[in-house]
DNA sequence: GACTCCCCAAATGTATACATGAAGGCGAGT
DNA sequence: ACTCGCCTTCATGTATACATTTGGGGAGTC
């Protein structure tokens, strides 16, 4: 990791910590408050407030400072919605121009690794980080891949939601871990025959697919979490 | 317009003078240079800079400072792309979630003011600003009407891009604009019946046709402008 | 007792001083 | 004369002092 400037790490932890859902939603972010907890002065909060602020975690009014934004299910769902149409297109793209010998390369071991990371019949905890990365690499390669470097900015975007980052997963069923790596073979396979159209199609369902799973999740999780309270 | 601050109002400025070109690209700008030039301090100019990188306008590197991001048709192209398969989701959400009468009323305004602008057969030039903001209003309020803010904060994004504001159109070319209307018309009766996909297609291929419309008249410009030093 | 107005406190906006790092030139040594 | 390394210079990174604005609380009046 190259040295980074405060301004960057701070960005970095903030978001990480908005992310994580440490504060509550609507909740304002003092600048001061901020400084004195990461042990810096106000310019590197600053910085990176503004930099939230414009990744859309923040909500800001002019002399009235930062609040955390609020986010649904709605927007969650919104966000994969709009990330399966992006990398979609960046999945034809890079088919249609066909991959370097490098990228494919790349494609292909992330394809083989992930076969080997699931050849036991089930994610083993200690993989998981693991297999994570190599999610990450497959999508981020077909996203330079395609040559766009607007559309890997705004899938980036996408992941600036709390629970829609994809280094987020759900981690609890083997049978969708599983379905979903079946995809990275077939899209793989797409993209090698510059099969530019069934590509696409292929990735759109295949984010898309995640987004449902994670909805469901997350919706199962409210439902126990509300449970108790229904009771009385 | 409401108060805003002198890093908003940078910020604007500064955005403005790199979408119209001012700067080569590649350029570098440096803090202490820009704040001279307009007369604030290196706070707002820093702020600036910082909010134009995440925008995706400029390039930066720690330590070293920002430069102007370098575009082609190709990024131009893209970021039509993208747009319509944004904006194209949003149609689709909006047509499905049903719009509120005021929003339809909106809708129903525009289509009727642009039939009465282009009514004479012709844009007049004192016209064009009126269309321009109808056309901004169409637009904005669907993506509103989606429910998913995430959609719009994207597709502004996409408009970040020398050419590619939904500000800047072609407008020599009396035939485009009227085609380019006439989408509207077919796209509010498609929201209005609620009929979400046939929404969704129209609005991405209005967008992209718009695209398509911009890179032949960016294309012919630089034919045009090249022709002399290819003589010699 | 409630309402209004004014003043103060606190938070953000702006400027500037200071620190750090990078790049290029100049001088010394070979 | 050429090369290596240091040193100067300048631009960015960070901290802090100062300015402005907002919102609330207290005092005074009806």
């Amino acid at each position: 990791m190259t040295k980074q400037t405060r301004s960057q790490s701070v960005t970095d932890q903030l978001r990480e910590l908005v992310l994580q859902g440490t504060f509550n939603p609507g909740e304002r972010l003092y600048e001061i408050a901020l400084a004195e907890r990461m042990g810096v002065s106000r310019t590197p909060v600053r910085d990176a407030l503004n930099t939230l602020k414009i990744e859309g975690l923040l909500d800001y009014e002019t002399q009235r400072g930062y609040g955390v934004r609020e986010f649904g299910t709605h927007d969650i769902v919104a966000a994969y919605e709009a990330r399966a149409a992006l990398e979609g297109l960046a999945c034809r793209l890079a088919a249609e121009n066909g991959l370097t010998k490098d990228d494919l390369a790349i494609l292909e071991r992330c394809v083989s690794d992930g076969d080997s990371l699931l050849s036991s019949g089930k994610l083993l905890p200690e993989n998981l980080n693991l297999y994570r990365q190599m999610n990450v690499d497959f999508h981020e390669t077909i996203l330079r891949a395609s040559g766009a470097r607007i559309l890997a900015d705004l899938v980036r975007q996408t992941h600036n939601i709390p629970f829609a980052s994809n280094r987020i997963m759900v981690w609890d069923d083997y049978q969708i871990i599983h379905r979903s790596h079946d995809d990275h073979h077939r899209i793989f396979e797409a993209i090698a025959h510059q099969q530019s159209k069934r590509a696409e199609a292929l990735m759109q369902e295949h984010v898309f697919f995640a987004g449902q799973v994670l909805k469901k999740h997350i919706e199962a999780k409210a439902r126990i979490a509300e449970e108790p309270g229904e009771r009385g």
